[in-house]
DNA sequence: CCTAGTATGTTATTACATAACACTATCTAT
DNA sequence: ATAGATAGTGTTATGTAATAACATACTAGG
């Protein structure tokens, strides 16, 4: 979790980003967290303690985080959730329980390939793909 | 287009449901649209000439037709759009065109095999799989 | 008829996200 | 040093998406 900090400074000073003090706090925060997060409960949370914050300055930071790869966002739900493999920016699906929420990453390369031929095919060029999922995972379906 | 409306019908006759006035008119506003609408927008038009309309009927409206397979959502930008397959319902994925908005639909069986199989290994047991690409289509391509 | 089930109408509110502008810090070319 | 460009934050206000809760109407089976 540390890890993923440290991850975050290196990659922006790498890539000659500031990682300032809203960002890291929203990356702490997600880290942090088993599952993935709303926006509001993000922004409520980043006010505790300190100063009042509010949604454009935690909004900023996910933008930013997101474009890093460090965070991704859950279409599906419209929350936010850390990434674990920071760095390498392989395509992840996301899984999300729907029994204890949390998600699970799945790498899907061999996927990717097959919808940019199946749009292709189409004469449609991708730049972009979403793909996620719901379900139970293994934990909460022993437990059931 | 009005294949889509009789297909509509006969769904509903067949699973004993009804194909009531404020579906029909969603229904009716999604096929006539080039382009995926957003729910305020079909909220607008629907209430254009009659009575206003207010959101709960049309996101009414949109669950019973999503849930029939006539309609999906886009998830990337809350979007709805008309379905072309209606009644079969092999899983679609979107896929979306940056310039002029149209969304393409592309079988995903293949894929959907996979990705089940993928979180199978990890455990996980999906119940729902969203795809949906960006990018840009053939003719927008060729326009530029 | 009347009542259970299904759907709609209406008001109000909750949740998600961004526009616009003022201010601060930092870097760099002169 | 210092003016100007760049990038980032703080703040107010607002726009956009979705639903809760409750009243009312339609319709089919007893």
């Amino acid at each position: 979790m540390h890890d993923l900090i440290r991850q975050a400074e290196a990659l922006c000073q790498r890539s000659g980003m500031a990682f300032t003090a809203p960002r890291r706090r929203v990356l702490e925060i997600l880290a942090a967290s088993e599952t993935p997060m709303k926006a509001y409960d993000l922004i409520s949370k980043a006010g505790e303690g300190g100063q009042a914050t509010k949604p454009p300055t935690v909004y900023r930071a996910l933008d930013f985080l997101c474009q890093l790869g460090l965070v991704h966002r859950i279409e599906q739900d419209a929350t936010f959730v850390a990434c674990n493999h920071a760095g390498h920016s392989h395509p992840m699906a996301l899984f999300v329980c729907n029994t204890c929420l949390k998600a699970t990453e799945v790498a899907y390369d061999e996927v990717a390939h097959i919808l940019e031929k199946a749009a292709e095919v189409q004469g449609f060029h991708l730049t972009r793909l979403v793909v996620e999922g719901r379900g139970q995972c293994q934990e909460c379906a022993l437990a059931a």
